[in-house]
DNA sequence: AAAAAAAGTATAGCACACTTTACTTTAAAT
DNA sequence: ATTTAAAGTAAAGTGTGCTATACTTTTTTT
């Protein structure tokens, strides 16, 4: 599952260290998000999505046949 | 965080074991969730909203100050 | 009332989200 | 060109989402 959480921290003009502050999460976790290694948990989601204004749907983009 | 996956699962008069296996879950999972045990994943909770015809937000009731 | 189905409890184990610390590389500012 | 800020990599540790197995309790069916 990708996500959009660089692209609309860059148009923010936010940095890492910025939007980790502010979803209470280490910066090592933004980045790891951005890039891929791994997938928010849900309540970790919903703080992201929060912050950019969105829906976590709108925030995460969902693939069929993701193996949990 | 709490959830509306019992509620929505009797009405709809499906079994947990059900449930479980159109999610790709054990049944363990869903009585897990169900009964607050821990939060889904977040792909667990996309298949589940989708199940039900839902948002991750609709299905999912977020508080605030909800600590990661 | 007895049998069967559904829901629940318990425990051990694995995978991964997230932290912490430390170091390196790239981009921006002066 | 040098300094500084931002972004990236690496690796060990903790907590928890999820599985698997086995057993018990509650609800439904006959």
């Amino acid at each position: 599952m990708k996500n959009r959480i660089q692209e609309l921290r860059k148009a923010k003009k936010v940095t890492q260290q910025e939007l980790a502050d502010a979803l209470n999460v280490t910066r090592q976790t933004i980045i790891s998000l951005e890039n891929g290694r791994y997938n928010a948990s849900l309540i970790l989601a919903h703080k992201t999505a929060q912050f950019f204004g969105l829906t976590i749907e709108e925030l995460f983009l969902f693939e069929d046949n993701e193996n949990l």
